[in-house]
DNA sequence: GCCATACCTGGAACCGGTTTCAGCTGGGGC
DNA sequence: GCCCCAGCTGAAACCGGTTCCAGGTATGGC
């Protein structure tokens, strides 16, 4: 109560009042062990007495560290980023690190957001989602001695939390095939900008491979893509819904699409399942809600390990470029079932 | 490319360089006009040979500031405050802070979080979403210099950007009696802890509110109040629905909840809107794709009008405690109509 | 009783910027 | 030709911590 509004004590103040050096005091905030008991009380008194609070940011400046994490993120675009952004959250809640959240909603904003990480001292670490950043920033990054993890992202030089794309639009397709479906439609997204990192395109890749293996040949109107919203999703899907052979199954490059798709089948009076199955991928929370069949990826437990890994770098250990592939699973509901 | 790796080079570096002061070094930095042309470039160039950045952290310690605004908010729970969220990091983009999140799953965490914005140096501003925070934090945060302002929260000390839920709550029930409903049902959320803002008491009161005022006598068993969930609410309405004499309509103080009540119908095989009304709050992204009747709440421009605030704080303009109610609307769609 | 040792402690350098302030230079007015 | 003033510039103080290092004081061993 003795705190002179506006200009808080300072470390100094806090020794010349308990009449110790500020070297002590320092050690007393740090816990330190070699200091005597009457000393530390006498200490600790005089910080309750000013109502001293140290300051972070001299600390870190002494000690050549933020204490933040940045997190880069296309966040406004969709719930998986979200997810995975609350995955990070939460492994970062048990650190002493702050999280600092960048939006990266345009290839401007993006470009600016990567500059300002190269700047020395602004995050001690950075965490890179669905994104992959130009080399130059990756080298800018190391020079500035940022240590760097990507998630849902791959980089050669950058240890990567990512999943098997390819398998996972293999997964659904074969799912599709072996209730019986032959005329099957893909719903991808587009890239937004030349950063975003692309699924999508690994999703279509395995989607191929899967008729392929089962000797059914593609069909190029039955491959769409376009921009990664539910709206675009669900016109798409009235155009495939109005083709002369019209396909008995849609596998939707996300779960975002799919609801897209169902809204298209719904104003089209067309059935799911009965006339058309449909299948997303993420399984985002709606998806459980909406009885969505889809291929399920650990969104969450992406951010969150990403957050160890950068965790450990930051603790001195090896950040190792490794690439760790999470699982994946098909969570079947009610939009899928055997062709009429 | 003549970087060192690992020891950036400071701003001595730069100076010793161009064969100038540091003080000349800073100036130029920030763009001041009393440079000469030809140090100008000298100096740029000596930026560029270097690969120099300057410090983020003792350049904000020499100006006694952070450049960072904190956000608390119970993050997890629901899509309400992620969108409040994304309203925040889309103002704070435009600017030149930092946006440094924490998340406030439990009691403990928001503790902390209060405790540590108290701390000198943190942040500059901070953001309270959906949360009130304890007397003496406001104390703590006020003699620290930290600007603060809350979001869907009010306190009279603060500048608050609120909505009226005692009128949201009463548009709504207003709307189903106007339908001709009478047996009309509430479920609202219960709070997890004392510090959560809680506006589902207010919206029960809107409730209460409209049905005295048309003479429509309050029936204790269709109030009901349970953890913000989806599930809850389901079982919550569920029982509603096995009542004797059941509600012909049922008002749930968040869409999230509402969609509970939906789920609860479907399985129960009561028809949406025949035999049954649901209005929901909020207008969630989802609630549009499910034709939900809701009250809608601008929680985007919620997020962006806090931070406009906090900003204006933060550029010296009184941090007047002044409350700013945002307008809220009736959103009708499908699940909605007179009782049969 | 003496010395080595362990334990405390404080002064001062350091982290890397910004800013005050005083000094220097050069041009314009008379 | 002289003086005044404006425009540049750099040394040094400052922001508020941490930590190295040297010095002082008890304690324990012999």
């Amino acid at each position: 109560m003795e705190a002179v509004p506006g200009s808080s004590a300072r470390i100094a103040d806090v020794a010349a009042f308990a009449g110790v050096g500020v070297a002590t005091v320092s050690r007393v905030l740090n816990g330190r062990a070699n200091v005597a008991a009457g000393t530390r009380d006498r200490v600790l008194e005089a910080i309750k007495a000013l109502d001293y609070r140290p300051s972070a940011i001299a600390r870190n400046l002494s000690l050549q560290r933020t204490m933040v994490v940045g997190v880069v993120t296309p966040f406004l675009t969709n719930p998986s980023p979200i997810e995975r952004v609350r995955g990070i959250v939460t492994a970062l809640g048990e650190s002493p690190y702050d999280l600092a959240l960048f939006d990266v909603e345009s290839a401007e904003r993006q470009r600016r957001a990567f500059r300002m990480f190269g700047d020395a001292h602004r995050t001690d670490g950075i965490l890179i989602v669905s994104l992959v950043p130009p080399a130059e920033e990756i080298a800018r990054l190391a020079s500035a001695g940022v240590a760097a993890v990507l998630v849902d992202a791959r980089h050669d030089a950058l240890p990567s939390v990512v999943i098997d794309d390819v398998e996972g639009g293999a997964i659904a397709t074969r799912y599709l095939i072996e209730l019986g479906h032959r005329r099957i439609a893909f719903i991808g997204d587009k890239p937004v900008d030349a950063f975003r990192f692309h699924s999508s395109r690994d999703r279509t890749v395995g989607y191929e491979l899967a008729l392929t293996q089962a000797n059914i040949p593609l069909r190029t109107e039955y491959v769409r893509a376009g921009t990664h919203s539910r709206h675009v999703a669900r016109s798409i899907a009235e155009e495939l819904l109005r083709l002369p052979e019209r396909p008995t199954a849609i596998f939707a490059a996300s779960d975002t699409q799919a609801l897209g798709v169902l809204e298209a089948a719904r104003g089209l009076g067309i059935a799911v399942p009965d006339q058309l199955s449909v299948v997303g991928f993420d399984d985002i929370e709606i998806a459980s809600f909406m009885g969505l069949t889809t291929v399920r990826q650990p969104l969450f437990e992406s951010g969150r390990r990403g957050a160890e890994l950068l965790l450990q770098a930051l603790a001195g250990n090896r950040p190792a470029a490794h690439v760790e592939t999470l699982p994946l699973d098909l969570v079947v509901r009610g939009t899928t079932r055997p062709p009429a």
